[in-house]
DNA sequence: CTTTCTACTTGTTTTTTACAAGTAGTTGCA
DNA sequence: TGCAACTACTTGTAAAAAACAAGTAGAAAG
């Protein structure tokens, strides 16, 4: 840790080009799998998907399980931790909102759809959907 | 860029471990020159400082002022751009306070003092100070 | 006129990332 | 039953980025 700042907590730990990028497979995609994750536009390196799936397992973002039909498979659920960064996704999803000019507005809708009825709500209810389905899941 | 995510986009402009933390010596500790950025708790590197910089000015988030009465001095100040990213600092301040389980409290409590009390009233108020602060200063 | 301060730059080592290929165990199907 | 395809990775290497150390030009102070 180089400070004892909140604000330098948080980058230290999801503060890269990748992790966000994970987490918002696993909130707004459904994404579970590691080939999924591998399969993202951004086009990740095996490598690094590895690494940083590790890493969040590590400090406590997500858990990984064993999937019962499918022994090779192995799904990644998202912790109470990883689902309390909804907030924070959504702050960044109105700020590129409004100043990604050339991002395609589909896009921008797909994540922010609810929230420009009502954030609050939004949220709330986005985080109780992923509680439901990562959380109370079995494991 | 590595796709058209809105989420994506945000990360390839200040998804690295220096960016955010000059952002944040602008908004709550009044930084403004070079050495004020150089001195900060987790060391940045003189070159890595001098590039992020240039970064942020060129991607809109700071502006490059003269300071009139030292001359070799150069002032940054936040733009418009940068100043909207008050929301999303504070959720993250608001995931650390919760999170970070290691970290001083008067820390925590220095960023998110008037948060918790009314949210929406506290980052109203902190964009309008800086709006005064910067955009509205001379150049 | 010299020392100090300013915002940097330059050069080098170390670390991280990206790219390409390979591997052990699992599953689907003939 | 056997083999191809699929699974989550690992390994090796080249390229890029970061960290570290030192230096520089111009301005200000004494």
């Amino acid at each position: 840790m180089r400070s004892d700042c909140p604000l330098n907590f948080a980058v230290e730990l999801f503060g890269d080009k990748w992790t966000l990028l994970i987490i918002r497979d696993l909130i707004f995609f459904d994404k579970r799998y590691y080939q999924e994750f591998l399969s993202s536009q951004e086009k990740i390196s095996t490598n690094i998907l590895a690494d940083r799936l590790t890493a969040l397992e590590k400090n406590g973002f997500v858990r990984k399980g064993r999937d019962d039909r499918h022994k090779q498979k192995i799904i990644y659920r998202l912790t109470e931790k990883g689902i309390n960064l909804v907030p924070l996704l959504i702050e960044i999803a109105l700020w590129s909102d409004k100043y990604g000019e050339n991002l395609p507005q589909y896009k921008k809708d797909f994540i922010l759809k609810e929230v420009r009825k009502d954030k609050t709500i939004a949220v709330k209810k986005l985080i109780e959907d992923l509680h439901k389905k990562h959380v109370q899941a079995p494991v």
